[in-house]
DNA sequence: AGTAAATCGTCAGCATACTCATCATAAGTG
DNA sequence: CACTTATGATGAGTATGCTGACGATTTACT
Protein backbone atom coordinates (compact mmCIF):
# COMPACT_ATOMS: atom_id res chain seq x y z
CA UNK A 1 0.00 0.00 0.00
CA UNK A 2 1.89 2.90 -1.62
CA UNK A 3 -0.94 5.45 -1.44
CA UNK A 4 -3.49 4.81 1.43
CA UNK A 5 -6.53 6.39 1.03
CA UNK A 6 -8.16 5.75 4.02
CA UNK A 7 -7.82 7.16 7.26
CA UNK A 8 -6.34 6.09 10.54
CA UNK A 9 -9.06 5.06 13.13
CA UNK A 10 -9.12 4.53 16.70
CA UNK A 11 -11.62 1.34 16.74
CA UNK A 12 -11.35 1.71 20.86
CA UNK A 13 -12.95 4.73 20.53
CA UNK A 14 -16.14 3.84 18.49
CA UNK A 15 -19.34 2.80 20.78
CA UNK A 16 -20.11 0.28 18.32
CA UNK A 17 -16.70 -1.39 19.00
CA UNK A 18 -16.90 -0.75 22.88
CA UNK A 19 -20.23 -2.34 22.98
CA UNK A 20 -19.32 -5.53 21.66
CA UNK A 21 -16.54 -5.90 24.09
CA UNK A 22 -18.84 -5.00 26.96
CA UNK A 23 -21.07 -7.66 25.57
CA UNK A 24 -17.92 -10.41 25.76
CA UNK A 25 -17.35 -9.23 28.67
CA UNK A 26 -20.47 -9.48 30.10
CA UNK A 27 -20.63 -13.18 28.45
CA UNK A 28 -17.04 -13.97 30.01
CA UNK A 29 -18.38 -13.20 33.63
CA UNK A 30 -21.58 -15.17 33.15
CA UNK A 31 -20.01 -18.37 32.28
CA UNK A 32 -17.59 -18.00 34.92
CA UNK A 33 -20.30 -17.46 37.19
CA UNK A 34 -22.48 -19.94 36.64
CA UNK A 35 -19.88 -22.20 36.11
CA UNK A 36 -18.09 -24.00 32.92
CA UNK A 37 -20.26 -26.67 32.16
CA UNK A 38 -23.53 -25.23 32.80
CA UNK A 39 -25.63 -23.04 31.07
CA UNK A 40 -25.19 -19.96 28.38
CA UNK A 41 -26.71 -16.20 29.07
CA UNK A 42 -29.06 -17.12 25.90
CA UNK A 43 -29.98 -20.59 27.82
CA UNK A 44 -30.47 -18.75 30.93
CA UNK A 45 -32.95 -16.28 29.29
CA UNK A 46 -34.54 -18.78 27.63
CA UNK A 47 -35.82 -21.12 30.66
CA UNK A 48 -36.65 -17.94 32.60
CA UNK A 49 -39.00 -16.76 29.97
CA UNK A 50 -40.67 -20.30 29.80
CA UNK A 51 -40.84 -20.18 33.84
CA UNK A 52 -42.57 -16.91 33.96
CA UNK A 53 -45.25 -17.71 30.94
CA UNK A 54 -45.41 -21.56 30.89
CA UNK A 55 -46.59 -22.80 27.81
CA UNK A 56 -45.60 -19.88 26.08
CA UNK A 57 -44.92 -20.68 21.98
CA UNK A 58 -41.75 -20.64 20.15
CA UNK A 59 -42.13 -17.17 18.19
CA UNK A 60 -43.27 -15.55 21.32
CA UNK A 61 -40.60 -16.47 23.12
CA UNK A 62 -38.53 -15.85 20.52
CA UNK A 63 -39.92 -11.69 20.42
CA UNK A 64 -39.24 -11.86 24.55
CA UNK A 65 -35.85 -12.68 24.31
CA UNK A 66 -35.22 -10.94 20.98
CA UNK A 67 -33.82 -13.65 18.87
CA UNK A 68 -34.91 -14.56 15.67
CA UNK A 69 -37.19 -17.97 15.20
CA UNK A 70 -34.42 -19.90 13.67
CA UNK A 71 -31.89 -19.21 16.70
CA UNK A 72 -34.94 -19.96 19.06
CA UNK A 73 -35.67 -23.21 17.38
CA UNK A 74 -31.90 -23.62 17.90
CA UNK A 75 -31.21 -23.08 21.53
CA UNK A 76 -34.78 -24.84 22.23
CA UNK A 77 -33.30 -27.91 20.68
CA UNK A 78 -29.91 -27.82 22.74
CA UNK A 79 -32.70 -26.97 26.27
CA UNK A 80 -34.98 -29.81 24.96
CA UNK A 81 -31.76 -32.37 24.70
CA UNK A 82 -30.48 -30.98 28.05
CA UNK A 83 -34.13 -32.61 29.24
CA UNK A 84 -34.80 -28.92 30.72
CA UNK A 85 -37.62 -28.30 28.57
CA UNK A 86 -40.33 -29.87 27.16
CA UNK A 87 -41.74 -29.25 23.37
CA UNK A 88 -45.45 -29.94 22.64
CA UNK A 89 -47.81 -29.27 19.76
CA UNK A 90 -50.42 -26.64 20.59
CA UNK A 91 -54.04 -28.50 20.58
CA UNK A 92 -55.17 -25.17 19.23
CA UNK A 93 -52.76 -24.47 16.56
CA UNK A 94 -51.02 -27.03 15.55
CA UNK A 95 -48.59 -25.42 14.07
CA UNK A 96 -47.34 -23.95 17.30
CA UNK A 97 -44.90 -25.75 19.56
CA UNK A 98 -46.00 -24.97 23.15
CA UNK A 99 -43.16 -24.84 25.30
CA UNK A 100 -42.79 -25.66 29.67
CA UNK A 101 -40.15 -26.26 31.75
CA UNK A 102 -39.20 -29.87 33.15
CA UNK A 103 -38.74 -30.46 36.98
CA UNK A 104 -34.87 -30.74 36.27
CA UNK A 105 -35.12 -27.75 33.99
CA UNK A 106 -36.88 -25.52 36.75
CA UNK A 107 -34.56 -26.53 39.58
CA UNK A 108 -31.80 -26.03 37.16
CA UNK A 109 -32.93 -22.44 36.74
CA UNK A 110 -33.10 -22.16 40.72
CA UNK A 111 -30.21 -23.09 41.23
CA UNK A 112 -28.18 -20.33 38.11
CA UNK A 113 -30.13 -17.60 39.76
CA UNK A 114 -27.70 -16.63 42.49
CA UNK A 115 -24.98 -16.80 40.34
CA UNK A 116 -26.96 -14.97 37.20
CA UNK A 117 -27.82 -11.64 39.51
CA UNK A 118 -24.06 -12.12 41.51
CA UNK A 119 -22.69 -11.94 37.27
CA UNK A 120 -24.87 -8.70 36.54
CA UNK A 121 -23.48 -7.14 39.98
CA UNK A 122 -19.78 -7.74 39.08
CA UNK A 123 -20.53 -6.46 35.36
CA UNK A 124 -21.00 -3.11 36.79
CA UNK A 125 -19.04 -3.16 39.55
CA UNK A 126 -16.06 -0.95 38.26
CA UNK A 127 -19.04 1.77 38.78
CA UNK A 128 -20.32 3.72 41.61
CA UNK A 129 -23.74 2.99 43.11
CA UNK A 130 -24.92 6.33 41.14
CA UNK A 131 -23.05 5.30 38.12
CA UNK A 132 -25.10 2.19 37.28
CA UNK A 133 -28.48 3.29 37.88
CA UNK A 134 -27.47 6.34 35.56
CA UNK A 135 -25.82 3.73 32.90
CA UNK A 136 -28.39 1.42 33.27
CA UNK A 137 -31.08 4.08 32.88
CA UNK A 138 -29.17 4.81 29.42
CA UNK A 139 -28.65 1.78 28.26
CA UNK A 140 -32.82 1.41 28.46
CA UNK A 141 -33.19 4.49 26.73
CA UNK A 142 -30.68 3.26 24.06
CA UNK A 143 -32.23 -0.37 23.79
CA UNK A 144 -35.99 1.09 24.11
CA UNK A 145 -35.84 3.88 20.98
CA UNK A 146 -33.73 1.80 19.01
CA UNK A 147 -35.80 -1.28 19.67
CA UNK A 148 -36.93 -1.28 16.03
CA UNK A 149 -33.64 -1.05 14.55
CA UNK A 150 -32.28 -4.41 15.46
CA UNK A 151 -32.78 -7.19 13.32
CA UNK A 152 -34.93 -9.13 15.57
CA UNK A 153 -36.86 -6.63 18.07
CA UNK A 154 -38.18 -7.28 21.52
CA UNK A 155 -41.70 -7.14 21.99
CA UNK A 156 -42.17 -6.48 25.57
CA UNK A 157 -45.17 -4.83 27.50
CA UNK A 158 -44.40 -0.62 26.91
CA UNK A 159 -42.02 -1.27 24.10
CA UNK B 1 -44.83 -27.93 36.85
CA UNK B 2 -46.88 -27.93 39.45
CA UNK B 3 -44.29 -26.60 42.20
CA UNK B 4 -42.18 -24.02 40.48
CA UNK B 5 -39.18 -23.16 42.99
CA UNK B 6 -37.85 -20.97 40.56
CA UNK B 7 -38.50 -17.16 41.17
CA UNK B 8 -39.71 -14.54 38.09
CA UNK B 9 -36.74 -12.62 37.27
CA UNK B 10 -37.53 -9.74 33.61
CA UNK B 11 -34.48 -10.08 32.22
CA UNK B 12 -35.11 -6.76 30.45
CA UNK B 13 -34.08 -5.58 33.67
CA UNK B 14 -30.80 -7.69 34.02
CA UNK B 15 -27.61 -5.40 32.66
CA UNK B 16 -26.12 -8.66 30.84
CA UNK B 17 -29.55 -8.69 28.64
CA UNK B 18 -29.90 -5.12 27.82
CA UNK B 19 -26.46 -5.06 26.83
CA UNK B 20 -26.97 -8.29 24.65
CA UNK B 21 -29.86 -6.37 23.36
CA UNK B 22 -27.86 -2.99 22.37
CA UNK B 23 -24.89 -4.92 20.51
CA UNK B 24 -27.69 -6.61 18.76
CA UNK B 25 -28.91 -3.22 17.97
CA UNK B 26 -25.48 -1.47 17.29
CA UNK B 27 -24.58 -4.75 14.39
CA UNK B 28 -27.88 -3.68 12.68
CA UNK B 29 -27.62 -0.07 12.51
CA UNK B 30 -23.87 -0.80 11.10
CA UNK B 31 -25.25 -3.29 8.52
CA UNK B 32 -27.91 -0.89 7.68
CA UNK B 33 -25.70 2.19 7.19
CA UNK B 34 -22.69 0.27 5.55
CA UNK B 35 -24.72 -1.45 3.20
CA UNK B 36 -26.20 -4.72 2.70
CA UNK B 37 -23.74 -6.55 0.17
CA UNK B 38 -21.10 -4.69 2.50
CA UNK B 39 -18.83 -5.55 5.45
CA UNK B 40 -19.50 -6.37 8.89
CA UNK B 41 -18.82 -4.46 11.76
CA UNK B 42 -15.33 -6.84 12.65
CA UNK B 43 -14.48 -7.08 9.01
CA UNK B 44 -14.50 -3.52 9.28
CA UNK B 45 -12.18 -3.49 12.80
CA UNK B 46 -9.76 -5.80 11.44
CA UNK B 47 -9.17 -3.59 7.94
CA UNK B 48 -9.00 -0.83 10.04
CA UNK B 49 -6.19 -2.26 12.23
CA UNK B 50 -4.60 -3.73 9.44
CA UNK B 51 -5.03 -0.21 7.37
CA UNK B 52 -3.57 1.33 10.69
CA UNK B 53 -0.24 -1.29 10.89
CA UNK B 54 0.45 -2.61 7.41
CA UNK B 55 2.24 -6.05 8.50
CA UNK B 56 0.62 -6.72 11.54
CA UNK B 57 0.85 -10.41 12.31
CA UNK B 58 -2.64 -12.56 13.24
CA UNK B 59 -1.63 -13.12 17.01
CA UNK B 60 -1.33 -9.34 17.41
CA UNK B 61 -4.65 -8.06 15.47
CA UNK B 62 -6.35 -10.69 17.39
CA UNK B 63 -5.22 -8.67 20.73
CA UNK B 64 -6.16 -5.85 18.75
CA UNK B 65 -9.65 -6.26 18.30
CA UNK B 66 -10.18 -8.61 21.13
CA UNK B 67 -10.91 -11.95 19.17
CA UNK B 68 -9.25 -15.29 20.12
CA UNK B 69 -6.84 -16.53 17.25
CA UNK B 70 -9.46 -19.17 15.98
CA UNK B 71 -12.24 -16.56 15.38
CA UNK B 72 -9.45 -13.92 13.62
CA UNK B 73 -7.95 -16.37 11.62
CA UNK B 74 -11.71 -17.03 9.92
CA UNK B 75 -12.16 -13.55 9.63
CA UNK B 76 -9.01 -13.09 7.76
CA UNK B 77 -9.89 -16.09 5.48
CA UNK B 78 -12.84 -14.28 4.04
CA UNK B 79 -11.49 -10.79 3.56
CA UNK B 80 -8.85 -12.19 2.11
CA UNK B 81 -11.34 -14.65 -0.44
CA UNK B 82 -13.02 -10.94 -0.75
CA UNK B 83 -9.64 -9.46 -2.11
CA UNK B 84 -9.14 -7.18 0.74
CA UNK B 85 -6.24 -8.44 2.17
CA UNK B 86 -2.71 -10.22 1.71
CA UNK B 87 -1.20 -12.70 4.13
CA UNK B 88 2.25 -13.21 3.55
CA UNK B 89 4.43 -15.93 5.71
CA UNK B 90 6.76 -13.58 7.92
CA UNK B 91 10.53 -14.21 7.20
CA UNK B 92 12.02 -13.44 10.46
CA UNK B 93 9.31 -15.63 11.96
CA UNK B 94 7.70 -18.23 9.90
CA UNK B 95 5.17 -19.32 12.06
CA UNK B 96 3.72 -16.12 11.82
CA UNK B 97 1.50 -14.30 8.66
CA UNK B 98 1.80 -10.66 7.64
CA UNK B 99 -1.14 -8.85 7.01
CA UNK B 100 -1.68 -6.24 4.50
CA UNK B 101 -4.56 -4.30 2.92
CA UNK B 102 -4.72 -4.85 -1.09
CA UNK B 103 -5.68 -1.87 -3.30
CA UNK B 104 -9.29 -2.74 -3.56
CA UNK B 105 -9.20 -3.43 0.68
CA UNK B 106 -8.05 0.01 1.35
CA UNK B 107 -10.70 1.52 -1.18
CA UNK B 108 -13.46 -0.39 0.66
CA UNK B 109 -12.36 0.75 3.95
CA UNK B 110 -11.87 4.21 2.89
CA UNK B 111 -15.52 4.09 1.48
CA UNK B 112 -16.91 2.03 4.37
CA UNK B 113 -15.89 4.88 7.27
CA UNK B 114 -18.12 7.60 6.74
CA UNK B 115 -20.89 4.71 6.86
CA UNK B 116 -19.41 3.68 9.82
CA UNK B 117 -19.26 7.09 11.58
CA UNK B 118 -22.87 7.30 11.18
CA UNK B 119 -23.60 4.57 12.51
CA UNK B 120 -21.79 5.20 15.31
CA UNK B 121 -23.77 8.77 15.92
CA UNK B 122 -26.95 7.02 15.38
CA UNK B 123 -26.51 3.96 18.25
CA UNK B 124 -26.21 7.26 20.24
CA UNK B 125 -28.76 9.23 19.04
CA UNK B 126 -31.14 8.77 21.74
CA UNK B 127 -29.20 10.35 24.55
CA UNK B 128 -28.27 14.20 24.67
CA UNK B 129 -24.73 15.45 23.85
CA UNK B 130 -24.21 15.35 27.64
CA UNK B 131 -25.45 11.68 27.83
CA UNK B 132 -23.68 10.34 25.43
CA UNK B 133 -20.51 11.70 26.75
CA UNK B 134 -21.06 10.31 29.87
CA UNK B 135 -22.14 6.72 28.45
CA UNK B 136 -18.72 6.19 26.45
CA UNK B 137 -16.67 7.37 29.65
CA UNK B 138 -18.73 4.42 31.33
CA UNK B 139 -18.38 2.11 28.66
CA UNK B 140 -14.62 2.82 28.69
CA UNK B 141 -14.38 1.91 32.21
CA UNK B 142 -16.43 -1.11 32.47
CA UNK B 143 -14.74 -2.70 28.88
CA UNK B 144 -11.13 -1.33 30.84
CA UNK B 145 -11.83 -2.50 34.49
CA UNK B 146 -13.21 -5.83 33.44
CA UNK B 147 -10.87 -6.59 30.31
CA UNK B 148 -9.43 -9.55 31.66
CA UNK B 149 -12.61 -10.80 32.27
CA UNK B 150 -13.24 -10.72 28.57
CA UNK B 151 -12.68 -14.60 27.48
CA UNK B 152 -10.22 -12.89 24.61
CA UNK B 153 -8.88 -9.40 26.51
CA UNK B 154 -8.06 -6.28 24.47
CA UNK B 155 -4.06 -5.22 24.24
CA UNK B 156 -4.00 -1.52 23.55
CA UNK B 157 -1.30 0.87 25.14
CA UNK B 158 -3.24 2.36 28.39
CA UNK B 159 -4.55 -1.10 29.11
C1' DA C 1 24.44 -28.85 20.19
C1' DG C 2 20.39 -31.04 22.30
C1' DT C 3 16.25 -30.82 24.53
C1' DA C 4 12.41 -28.64 26.86
C1' DA C 5 9.26 -24.83 26.77
C1' DA C 6 6.86 -21.26 24.58
C1' DT C 7 4.53 -19.29 20.55
C1' DC C 8 1.75 -18.78 15.92
C1' DG C 9 -1.56 -20.64 13.29
C1' DT C 10 -5.08 -23.99 12.21
C1' DC C 11 -8.66 -27.53 12.95
C1' DA C 12 -12.67 -29.80 15.17
C1' DG C 13 -16.53 -29.02 17.96
C1' DC C 14 -20.03 -26.24 19.99
C1' DA C 15 -23.24 -22.15 20.53
C1' DT C 16 -25.12 -17.86 19.13
C1' DA C 17 -27.32 -15.03 15.41
C1' DC C 18 -29.02 -13.61 10.95
C1' DT C 19 -31.42 -14.19 6.03
C1' DC C 20 -34.09 -16.52 2.87
C1' DA C 21 -36.72 -20.47 1.34
C1' DT C 22 -40.05 -23.97 2.33
C1' DC C 23 -43.61 -26.74 4.48
C1' DA C 24 -47.69 -27.23 7.26
C1' DT C 25 -51.51 -25.16 9.03
C1' DA C 26 -54.89 -21.25 9.90
C1' DA C 27 -57.50 -17.34 8.81
C1' DG C 28 -59.77 -14.32 5.74
C1' DT C 29 -62.39 -13.45 1.36
C1' DG C 30 -65.67 -13.81 -2.34
C1' DC D 1 -66.71 -23.82 0.09
C1' DA D 2 -62.59 -22.80 -2.97
C1' DC D 3 -58.77 -19.66 -2.95
C1' DT D 4 -55.62 -16.40 -1.40
C1' DT D 5 -52.97 -14.81 2.30
C1' DA D 6 -50.83 -14.96 6.75
C1' DT D 7 -48.37 -17.37 10.29
C1' DG D 8 -45.35 -20.98 13.14
C1' DA D 9 -41.60 -23.81 12.69
C1' DT D 10 -37.67 -25.65 10.41
C1' DG D 11 -33.58 -26.13 7.19
C1' DA D 12 -29.65 -24.37 4.42
C1' DG D 13 -26.18 -21.02 4.24
C1' DT D 14 -23.14 -17.53 6.29
C1' DA D 15 -20.61 -15.14 10.09
C1' DT D 16 -19.17 -14.43 14.76
C1' DG D 17 -16.99 -16.32 18.94
C1' DC D 18 -15.22 -19.63 22.23
C1' DT D 19 -12.30 -24.03 23.93
C1' DG D 20 -9.01 -27.52 23.47
C1' DA D 21 -5.83 -30.12 20.63
C1' DC D 22 -2.32 -30.18 17.28
C1' DG D 23 1.66 -29.31 14.05
C1' DA D 24 5.35 -26.18 12.85
C1' DT D 25 8.72 -23.08 14.60
C1' DT D 26 11.33 -20.47 17.62
C1' DT D 27 13.36 -19.55 22.06
C1' DA D 28 15.40 -20.75 26.45
C1' DC D 29 18.12 -23.74 29.11
C1' DT D 30 21.67 -27.05 30.05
Amino acid sequence: MKNPTAVPVDIDLQPGHAIRRLHQISVGIFLQSVGEGGITPVQYAALQVVSNQPGIDQRTLARNIALDTSTTGGVVDRLEARGWLERRTSLEDRRARQLFLTRTGDQTLAETIPAMLRAQQQILAPLTERQRVEFMRMLQVLVTQNNEMSRAPSDVGGR
